[in-house]
DNA sequence: CTGGGGAGGGGGCCC
DNA sequence: AGGGCCCCCTCCCCA
């Protein structure tokens, strides 16, 4: 016995979770598109992609192999067996665009229907592109540039795909009849390879729950109270992260599945319409599809949906929309989060995503880095970029998608302007920089310094606790004076100063010090919050911010104000609070 | 409407 | 690398 239409419906079913980004555990980044699909699906489609999205949860692609309009129909095909098109996706053009991105995504059914459609209008096949390097050796160099400060020999855990060579595709799979606005792969439930025992079994339970989270472990531990949601999280992940993952993988995907539960924001926005505005994608919005609008916790679906806010608060608004279609965010999104508190929640991703980083930012050359230096709200802030601190950002990171303008050389040492094409060469030039010039500079009493850093030099002056007790802490920082107790964090804290950012965040853009903090911020892009509050449900990202909230179950207030013996449960506001009575009003 | 408190969230930084 | 803390921003609630 069989069900004439399952595979049909099943297929169905998960198209239309993906539009909705139910359950996608799997983000890929395309340029400055995003797209959220599910794992196993892809996996099932390609060897490529079951051997990344094995390890990685974020994926990026080669943006020479692939470039958003054409991803999107290659995603529409891996979920339909179609290739929708439109008379401009049917051109010959399109279509070699598309050969070249299923070659590169070893989707051999849209090759060899790329081909035979190539084929049948008489075109050819684009002569060079099926011999570029193989997706891996691709994927490697892509990486490779996008995670700064990464060993070399990252990505070797890898597993090792089939050679990348493009092989001639059998058209069995293929009907025989193709209709110019419609193809089909013959059977639905015919996956290039055999990887999908599992799938059907894997999308019932509810995802990827089972999976090894060998990336970038963006999702800690959560209390054992978080439930079902936190039962995903896989505890042991910590020591799993690959150096790779730093720079392609950001979570585990059962949070991203949890995250459909109780962050409803992230994991509806990212997937909900926006305006359409794209010039690729304009044309359609096949997943206008109303979802159930998030739940939302009391306060914490408004406070979700303002999560970019601070970085839009007070800062230029771009001219750029990001609209988000089809699952897709395209570009930089203003810093003003115009769905906001709408309810649907359907922008924020979008926001969150880009207003991290200010596409004026990433524009503009390598300099403004320096401006931006300071504090992270300032970078995102873009135009407030001058304020936060003496840390001007001598040294710029550029992240491959953002700022193509270098060439190859996209990371570029500000004080000298040379470029690197990897962000180790100029990690490894900038410590010349520090080393040889640096404190030959401080000595002679020149810095290398912005114009405008006299001010911001103040507010990094060593004052606080920074200087008590040089006895214990024997090692000073030459440029600000702050002592430590070791070695090793005196130089973090003079990477401060000197090296800007080493570590992006592959979502947005912006950068960081250390890696730590890039790490803390992929999970809010990620909605990952993997500490759950025991009392209430309440989730956190951080640790800490669950200690602090238990305090209002607990109902201790150990912050005691000294003028007024008023209590507070949180350290910062009983310093609000103490401004309140020194400020003059 | 306003001010104050409570609380969620983000980044920087030190250990 | 991760934890913890500090600081900041912001919003909501309430008097």
């Amino acid at each position: 016995m069989e069900l004439p239409n399952h595979a049909k419906q099943l297929l169905l079913q998960l198209n239309q979770q993906r539009t909705k980004g139910f359950l996608c555990d799997v983000i890929i980044v395309v340029e400055n598109a995003l797209f959220r699909a599910h794992k196993n699906i892809l996996a099932a489609s390609s060897i490529y992609f079951k051997s990344l999205v094995l390890h990685d949860n974020l994926i990026n692609l080669d943006t020479e192999m692939v470039n958003p309009s054409v991803f999107r129909q290659v995603l529409d095909f891996i979920y339909t067996g179609k290739l929708l098109s439109t008379s401009d996706q049917s051109s010959e053009h399109n279509f070699s665009a598309l050969l070249t991105a299923a070659s590169y995504l070893q989707l051999h059914d849209l090759a060899a229907l790329c081909r035979k459609k190539l084929k049948r209008n008489g075109g050819k096949p684009l002569p060079g592109k099926p011999s570029t390097p193989g997706p891996l050796s691709r994927l490697r160099l892509n990486s490779q540039r996008l995670s700064s400060s990464t060993p070399a020999g990252n990505n070797n855990h890898y597993p090792p795909t089939p050679s990348d060579t493009d092989q001639p595709q059998p058209d069995e799979g293929l009907r025989d009849k193709l209709s110019d606005d419609e193809m089909y792969v013959g059977s639905s439930g015919k996956n290039g390879n055999g990887a999908n025992g599992s799938t059907n079994g894997n999308i019932s339970s509810g995802g990827s729950a089972g999976e090894p989270d060998l990336g970038l472990d963006l999702s800690k531990k959560s209390p054992p109270s978080a439930g079902t949601a936190t039962d995903a999280l896989s505890p042991h992940s910590n020591s799993q992260e690959s150096p790779q993952s730093a720079s392609v993988s950001t979570t585990n995907s059962a949070s991203l599945d949890d995250s459909s539960n109780t962050l409803p924001g992230v994991e509806t926005c990212i997937s909900e319409n926006m305006d359409l505005n794209s010039s690729k994608t304009s044309e359609e919005a096949p997943n206008q599809l109303d979802g159930p609008p998030p739940q939302k916790k009391p306060r914490q679906g408004a406070r979700k949906n303002e999560w970019p806010k601070r970085e839009a608060s007070g800062l230029k608004s771009e001219d750029h929309d990001r609209p988000l279609v089809n699952g897709v965010i395209v570009g930089p999104k203003d810093g003003r989060s115009t769905g906001i508190g709408g309810g649907g929640g359907g922008n924020f991703i979008s926001d969150q995503s880009f207003q991290c980083k200010d596409e004026e930012d990433i524009r503009e050359n390598g300099r403004d880095h320096s401006d931006e230096s300071g504090q992270s709200d300032g970078d995102s802030g873009g135009g407030g970029g001058t304020r936060g601190g003496n840390h001007s950002a001598n040294y710029v990171y550029r992240q491959e998608g953002f700022e193509p303008a270098f060439g190859d050389n996209l990371y570029v040492c500000i004080p000298c302007g040379k470029g690197f094409p990897s962000s180790e060469q100029l990690n490894a030039h900038v410590e010349t920089h520090t080393e040889d010039e640096l404190y030959i500079k401080e000595e002679g009493g020149t810095l290398v310094k912005e114009e405008d850093e006299e001010e911001a030099e103040d507010l990094s002056a060593p004052v606080g606790p920074s200087n008590f007790g040089s006895e214990t802490r024997p090692f000073k920082c030459t440029v600000c004076s702050k002592s430590y107790k070791d070695p090793a964090t005196l130089r973090q804290h003079e990477k401060s100063h000197w090296l800007t950012r080493p570590f992006p965040c592959n979502i947005c853009g912006k950068m960081f010090t250390q890696r730590g903090t890039m790490t803390r911020h992929m999970r809010s892009h990620l909605g990952l919050k993997p500490f759950a509050c025991e009392e209430c449900g309440m989730r956190f990202t951080r640790q800490y911010r669950l200690t602090e909230h238990m305090r209002v179950h607990s109902g201790e207030k150990p912050y005691e104000c000294q003028l007024c013996g008023g209590k507070f449960t949180q350290q910062r506001n009983l310093i609000s609070h103490l401004r309140m009575h020194t400020s003059p009003s």
